[in-house]
DNA sequence: GCCAACGTTGGC
DNA sequence: GCCAACGTTGGC
């Protein structure tokens, strides 16, 4: 059963065009435990919009889980979950987190609702949604 | 730079 | 086990 996702990253961290450049990235060192949840449940194949926070505010493509369910190489305590992605598409129009909370049918989104959550699920209507909104 | 939301820590 | 204090995240 295939899930959509969002992925938040900080872009003078780890910005899309480092995952390009990379090919394949490492989701590693999310400390919460929502978030880490959400990692467990990844499985290869799932796609997840990439978003980026703090600068930008807006999503900007969309990736796919390459390799599912592995240790934090970060976390020396083995406690927690890291997935692997590999870029999709970037959006042509980059879907702003304005354009998201202006969208009513975007309310209950965890991006909205759980501002903090740096790995959050998305619901199948809310995914279409937000890709026709990069359509443009 | 500020502040709201949330998580974690530690005293009781 | 409760809750105040504190730290962090992330939007504005």
């Amino acid at each position: 059963m295939a899930n959509y996702w969002l992925v938040k990253s900080e872009p003078f961290k780890y910005s899309w065009d480092d995952l390009v450049e990379e090919v394949e990235g490492v989701w590693d060192g999310v400390r919460n435990h929502t978030a880490k949840l959400n990692l467990r449940a990844m499985e290869v194949g799932d796609q997840s919009f990439f978003y980026h926070s703090r600068e930008g505010l807006e999503i900007v493509g969309i990736c796919e889980v390459s390799v599912a369910g592995i240790l934090d190489p970060t976390d020396e305590t083995g406690k927690w979950a890291a997935v692997k992605f590999k870029p999709v598409r970037k959006f042509d129009n980059p879907v702003t987190l304005k354009q998201i909370k202006a969208e009513p049918r975007l309310a209950e989104c965890e991006l909205v609702r759980l501002s903090r959550l740096s790995v959050a699920k998305i619901r199948p209507d809310e995914w279409e949604l937000i890709c026709e909104m990069a359509e443009g």
